[in-house]
DNA sequence: TGGGGTACTTACCTTTAGGTTAGTGGGGTT
DNA sequence: AACCCCACTAACCTAAAGGTAAGTACCCCA
């Protein structure tokens, strides 16, 4: 196991959530998978650009761990292996919209600040 | 610098809220602060059983630098320094509200579960 | 026959987060 | 005189997170 002092004893709620978020990839993965409702393994790996397949099927298995994803294995071959959201990982996901929408307006504000230094770098100084 | 490459590019707000959110103590400091309005920096380290003081001052000095929090000196002897909130900051905790909700059915989920689980350790085998 | 796709696992390495300890300098308390 | 408090900073170390590269076993397509 990669992750071994997992669940608690937690402070707050808030601690007990980010402990389950955080990971380098766990919000694009629930956002993949609230998005696509189901997705294989490959499809996973192709919605989030840069991952590697290790940290992935970490990823994917930690969140199984902690009951925030179903993991599917169809016994055929080529081998097919589905991944989508349990009721927990949905809530989870509706929880966290609030804090994107502060993150997307957090990202608007630096944009404009950035070209705000553009435009002052930009001037001629007197 | 702690932290060198923050500030994205960001997939989306989730990633920069988490960005800014993950680190041991920031939910921890934000609650404080919220509840408190202000604090001095030896009034959170008690608020915060465990925190080192290096990672508290890394950790304000960070927040800071995000916007979310204030430092205010005031140059007196013995030295008095003064933390609060933002705007930013101020709007970040009310977003992490129902995240904090989640994690506490969470909590009360898994409690639950280790009490069904005492319960059938402590049963008399058929 | 060679290459690509399926879903992984394993071993190894680097980077980062976080913790520990000690030091600063003046002031108040015992 | 000795110690604690304030708010830090610096040096060092460990543990964990994450990245890279290769291997597995079987199938399909050209």
């Amino acid at each position: 196991m990669t992750k071994s002092a997992r669940q608690g004893p937690y402070i707050c709620g808030i601690d007990a959530a980010l402990d389950v978020v955080s990971g380098k990839w766990k919000g694009l993965i629930l956002w993949e998978l609230d998005e696509h409702g189901i997705r294989r393994f490959a499809e996973l790996r192709r919605g989030l650009p840069g991952v590697s397949e290790k940290m992935l099927t970490q990823h994917l298995r930690e969140m199984e761990h902690d009951g925030l994803v179903v993991r599917t294995v169809y016994a055929e071959v080529p081998p097919r292996v589905e991944y989508s959201l349990t009721d927990e990982g949905r809530a989870l996901n509706a929880a966290l919209a609030p804090l994107g929408q502060w993150g997307s307006s957090r990202i608007r504000r630096q944009q404009i600040q950035m070209v705000d230094h553009q435009d002052a770098a930009a001037m001629p100084r007197p």
